[in-house]
DNA sequence: CACGCTTACTCGTATAGACGAGTGGGCGAG
DNA sequence: CTCGCCCACTCGTCTATACGAGTAAGCGTG
C-alpha cells in the first residue's frame, strides 16, 4: 500500500463545521474537476484515504457514495473506484422522423449508428396485444387494447434505450406492423401506406432517477438519470395513431429540437 | 416507540443472496409503490426498522440511502423519513416563444404561473459583461465578450430554474437588453425592435445529476436530477443572437415539443 | 511454457456503539 | 393561560471491527 503522492489531496479542516466525509468528497471532486484524475483513472483506494486523512473506513466510503450519487465516479468490486468516463452521446435531432430519413430496410437507429462508426444492436424484441394502460389509452383516444412493440437498443454492446410503441388494434392488427420486422422505413412507413398520413408528432420529456428495473435493463451506473420521452404521432385527420414510450440512459443522449419563432 | 403495525412490512429472507439492506429497501419501495405510504407520509423511523428486522442501524440507513438515491424518499433531520411528494410540474410547450405570447410588461414565466394559480418570483438578477466561455463563443460565432443576464425563477417560494442568457456585445450593449428589466415582451421583443427578426430556436437537452452548486441554488433534494437546456436563437439572417443556458429541477418540469412530420 | 493455486489488495456487507443536533410535545413555573 | 424549559425521539456523523467476495499478479508445480 503505497502512500498517497503528497500534494494530490490536502488536509481536513477540523474547525470547519462541514462534515468530514463531505470535506473528503469535496477534495476528490475538485481533484477530478481539475483533471488531477482523468476519465477512467483509478482513485486512491479506501485504505489509502483512511491512512491519508486518518479517518475510519466508513467515513471514506460515505465520501465515495456522495460522488457516486453525483455520477462522478463508480466503484468496481475488487478493482477500485474510478472516474466515470463520459460515454459518447447519441444526438437526437428533431427532424429524425422526416420522411426523407426513412431509409430502405434499415431502421434510423442502425443507419445513424453505422454512420457514427459504432456497432448498433436491437434486442428484446416483443410484439403482442395487451391492455392499454390508463395513460396510453388517454393519449390514443380511449382505446382498450393495443398492439405493443417493445425493443431495446444497444450501442457497442451497451444498452442505451428501451422503447415501447403502442398502436390501436383497429389500425395495426393483421398488418406488417404486427410483425417483428415491419419492413423498410419502419412502422411509420407502414402507417402511411395504410392511409394514415402523418401530420405531426408531440413529444413529452421528463428526467428522473431510474427504477431498479430500468437500472437492470439499461445496466445503469449509480448517479445516472434517465430521460423519459413519450411521443405521440398524429395523422392528418388529427387522430393519434401511435404512442411511443422511451426510456433513455441520460448519459448517452443529447436531444436537439428546432423551433420556429412564429 | 410503538412497534410496527404487523403486515405493513414482511420479513427478511436469510437464504436470499440479496443483501439485507437491499431487501429492506425493496420492501419499503414496494410498500410505497402500492400506496401503503402516501406522498408526504412519514415512514417508520430507523429505530422502528432496526427493531422490526433485527438488524443494525447502519443497515437500515443503507436501505434508506438507496431510496433517497432513487428520489423516492427524503430525510428530515429530527423529524423522520418521508415519501417525497411530487411537486406540481411546469409544462414548457414548444410554442412558448411565439410572438403572440409576448404579453405586455410581464414575462412569460409570470403570466403562466399566475394562470396556474401559483406564486411566481424572479431573483438573483444579474446583468453584466463578461468573457464568453468556449462553448458560448462557439455557439454565438466566435465572440470574445458577451452580455450575460442571470436570473433564478421560483414557484411558491421554491426555486425551479436558473438561467443565463448570453448576447453578443455589438447587439446588446447600450440597449434596454443591458438593463435589469428589458421591458414588455422581454429581450426577444427588444431584439426584434433592434432589427434582429427572430427566425428559429435550437434547443439542446441533457439530463444529469446536479453539481453541489446547483443543489444549493435550486435547493434540490437527493435523487433529483437536473434538465440542462441550451437554447440558441437565430435571426432571419441566420445569425445566432442569443444563447440561453438553463438548469431546471427535473422534478418540476415536463418539456413538450411539437414536431412536423415533414 | 502453461496451468492452477496462493496471496495481497480491492470493495461489499454488517455489527455495535457513541455523541451531536434538530424537532416537537409535555410539563411546570409564573 | 402562556411561556419557557426539558426530554424523548429523530436523523447525522464518526469510530472500530469483522468477514465475505471479486481481481489480478506472482509463484510454484507439472
Amino acid at each position: 500500500m503505497s502512500p498517497l503522492p503528497s500534494g494530490l489531496l490536502g488536509d481536513l479542516d477540523p474547525t470547519s463545521d462541514r462534515a468530514v466525509f463531505r470535506q473528503i468528497a469535496d477534495q476528490l471532486r475538485e481533484a477530478i474537476d481539475r483533471g488531477r484524475f482523468r476519465e477512467g483513472e483509478k482513485l486512491p483506494s479506501e485504505a489509502d484515504l483512511v491512512d491519508h486523512f486518518g479517518v475510519s473506513r466508513m467515513t471514506v466510503r460515505n465520501a465515495f457514495s456522495i460522488l457516486q450519487g453525483e455520477g462522478l465516479v463508480h466503484a468496481e468490486h475488487g478493482r477500485g473506484v474510478f472516474v466515470r468516463p463520459r460515454p459518447p452521446v447519441r444526438r437526437l435531432a428533431s427532424d429524425r422522423f422526416a420522411r426523407r430519413h426513412r431509409e430502405q430496410g434499415k431502421s434510423a437507429f442502425i443507419v445513424e449508428a453505422d454512420a457514427a462508426g459504432s456497432h448498433p444492436q436491437v434486442d428484446s424484441l416483443e410484439v403482442k396485444e395487451e391492455k392499454a394502460s390508463q395513460d396510453v389509452s388517454a393519449r390514443l383516444g380511449s382505446v382498450r387494447r393495443v398492439l405493443a412493440r417493445r425493443r431495446r437498443y444497444l450501442l457497442d454492446g451497451r444498452p442505451v434505450e428501451f422503447a415501447t410503441s403502442y398502436l390501436p388494434l383497429d389500425i395495426a392488427r393483421g398488418t406488417p406492423i404486427a410483425e417483428p420486422n415491419p419492413g423498410p422505413g419502419g412502422i411509420y412507413a407502414r402507417l402511411e401506406e395504410l392511409g394514415h398520413r402523418l401530420d405531426h408528432f408531440e413529444e413529452e420529456i421528463r428526467a428522473r432517477m431510474p427504477s431498479p428495473t430500468e437500472v437492470k435493463t439499461l445496466r445503469l451506473a449509480a448517479g445516472v438519470p434517465v430521460i423519459h420521452l413519450i411521443r405521440t404521432a398524429f395523422d392528418t385527420e388529427g387522430r393519434a395513431v401511435e404512442v411511443c414510450d422511451t426510456v433513455m440512459a441520460a448519459d448517452a443522449y443529447v436531444l436537439s429540437y428546432q423551433l420556429p419563432a412564429t
